[in-house]
RNA sequence: GGUCCCAUCGACUAAGGGUUAGGUCGUCACUCUUUCACAGUGAAAAUACGGGUUCGAAUCCCGUUGGGAUCACCA
């Protein structure tokens, strides 16, 4: 490497959507570059066309601007490395994948897919590993040049030196050791004359300047491979982590079926950008200060974030802890701003929010209650609604029984003279209605409650009255007067 | 099955030889509140097991058990 700047990269394959478990492996590498004052490069590994979606890479490039995990050099981006799709790159590959060939490091094979396919279910009867057994490892060069001169379709296979142990230093889990008998000739150049990820991830890092390879722990098993590609070309390897992997509540890798995966349906109900990175930043990592705290911006787990506090096992993606902390977000954003970020969903709640003002007010009023920002439909109907409908017989006595007739004839023409303008005038009026009434208390504000909102719970009482306005309320009381 | 990785309350984790094993989510109880929620207080809840090493082990070593990952011309 030709300076120290330490230079990370993410680098998902087009299939979808950003995978929560991709996030986390997005943010735990630009919160390393960031930390250490290095760039955070975004790569797309395109490398098998049977799996490329359209419009994949757009989205994930979205969704990870949105969360402000800025990329620093990628598509979109442009950047000194580039290009920073595999797919514009087959010609260095091919290059590099010659340049193997000659140094005897690789070789061509000439087996059909079912030929292997085969091979492998042979090897399974026997019970024995299944991996390719190098029978085109020791042809000899003119029985290669005769195969190649007759047409028949090839892959180029990496050639695995035998006996040798392959050690390496995880920055996370420490040494680990692995037999290069078990390793097997991978694949290096596919039929379709596109790179296999193992060379292309390798080139590619060397290329782009990668100091630091943060990655999830599935791929470990294959670092020996990645290492005998370095040697091979006589590069200096990167360092690595693999981080713990995400997992379902039972403990299997995190995926589908098993609840949301993509982090583009956690925003669309509501999270919080803030909330899912912090979150998720605490998953496999603490920062281990002596400080209780949970709550972090950004910029703070950027401050705090080290590699050596990342765990080694897996940690279970626990909605209920997200819940909460979303909930937090919710509760101490600024209003302005979650106003803003309600609106859509109070729209498609079928509510009107043309006055900013009172839609304000009643974010404020509910916003405690939301654990995400589509839950606020269920929380504001009573603002909104023309007539109050009372559905169990218990609240239909109570909002019909003597105590409430006093306390609506009571309080009809008090409310009709009040000003509203500030919530103590409102409280005043209900204390000297209690006085004045007799009656007080539960007994005072139950039938109350319910007549105007037909519910028993709900946001402070005063603060629905004044959101509502004298006119409704007398309606609404005037209807069971 | 081979190989690799991992192992503290139900979950996320702290404690890197000496602590009543701490915090957060969740759960339960109590307080506050007209109600629900919030907030506050408190409770139940863990070092997988067995051997070592040591005066002393959650912590170091070995084994067992359990879990996971991986074994493609997918990444």
């Amino acid at each position: 490497m030709s300076n120290s700047e330490v230079r990370v990269r993410f680098a998902p394959s087009p299939t979808g959507y950003l995978h929560v478990g991709g996030l986390r492996t997005a943010l735990f590498n630009y919160l390393f570059a960031k930390h250490n004052n290095g760039k955070f490069i975004l790569r797309v590994e395109d490398t098998d066309q049977t799996r490329k979606v359209d419009g994949a890479v757009e989205n994930i490039v979205e969704a990870l601007q949105k969360l402000g995990l800025d990329i620093e050099e990628g598509p979109f981006k442009g950047g000194d490395f580039g290009p920073y799709y595999q797919s514009q790159r087959l010609d260095i590959y091919k290059k590099y994948c010659d340049e193997l060939l000659e140094k005897g490091m690789a070789y061509y094979a000439f087996e059909t897919s079912e030929e292997l396919d085969e091979m492998r279910k042979l090897q399974q009867i026997e019970g024995r590993q299944t991996m390719y057994d190098r029978r085109a490892r020791d042809f000899t060069p003119d029985e290669v040049r005769e195969k190649l001169d007759s047409g028949i379709p090839y892959v180029i296979r990496l050639k695995v030196p035998l006996n040798e142990e392959v050690i390496f230093e995880d920055l996370i889990r420490g040494t680990i050791k692995i037999e290069t008998n078990i390793v097997d000739d991978q694949v290096l150049l596919k039929g379709d004359g596109f790179p296999t990820y193992h060379l292309a991830n390798v080139i590619d890092d060397h290329l782009m300047e990668i100091t630091h390879i943060i990655r999830g722990e599935e791929w470990v098993t294959s670092v020996p491979k990645h290492i005998i590609l370095y040697r091979a070309f006589g590069w200096e390897v990167p360092k690595m982590a693999h981080l713990p992997l995400l997992l379902n509540p039972d403990k299997t890798k995190l995926s589908k079926r098993q609840g949301d995966v993509a982090v583009e349906d956690y925003m669309a109900k509501g999270y919080l950008n803030e909330a899912l990175i912090n979150f998720i930043a605490l998953l496999g990592w603490h920062p281990g200060d002596g400080s209780e705290e949970e709550i972090f911006t950004k910029e703070k787990l950027i401050e705090l974030f080290s590699l050596e506090r990342v765990h080694n096992a897996g940690a279970v993606f626990n909605i209920d802890k997200l819940n909460w902390m979303n909930n937090e977000y919710i509760k101490n954003y600024d209003l302005d701003r979650l106003t803003d970020l309600l609106i859509p969903y109070i729209k498609e709640a079928g509510y009107e929010t043309s006055d900013l003002e009172k839609t304000k007010k009643i974010v404020s009023a509910v916003r405690v209650y939301l654990n995400k920002l589509n839950e606020i439909g269920e929380h504001i109907k009573m603002f909104y609604q023309e007539k109050v409908t009372v559905d169990s017989d218990e609240f239909k006595e109570s909002v019909k029984s003597d105590d409430a007739k006093k306390i609506f004839n009571y309080l009809i023409p008090a409310i009709e003279q009040a000003d509203f303008g500030e919530i103590d005038n409102i409280k005043n009026l209900f204390s000297q209605a209690q006085k004045d009434t007799g009656v007080k208390g539960k007994k005072f504000f139950q039938p109350l409650r319910i007549a105007i909102t037909g519910q028993t719970h709900g946001p402070e009482f005063p603060l629905i009255i004044q959101i509502l306005g004298k006119d409704k309320v007398v309606k609404f009381l005037s209807e069971w007067r």
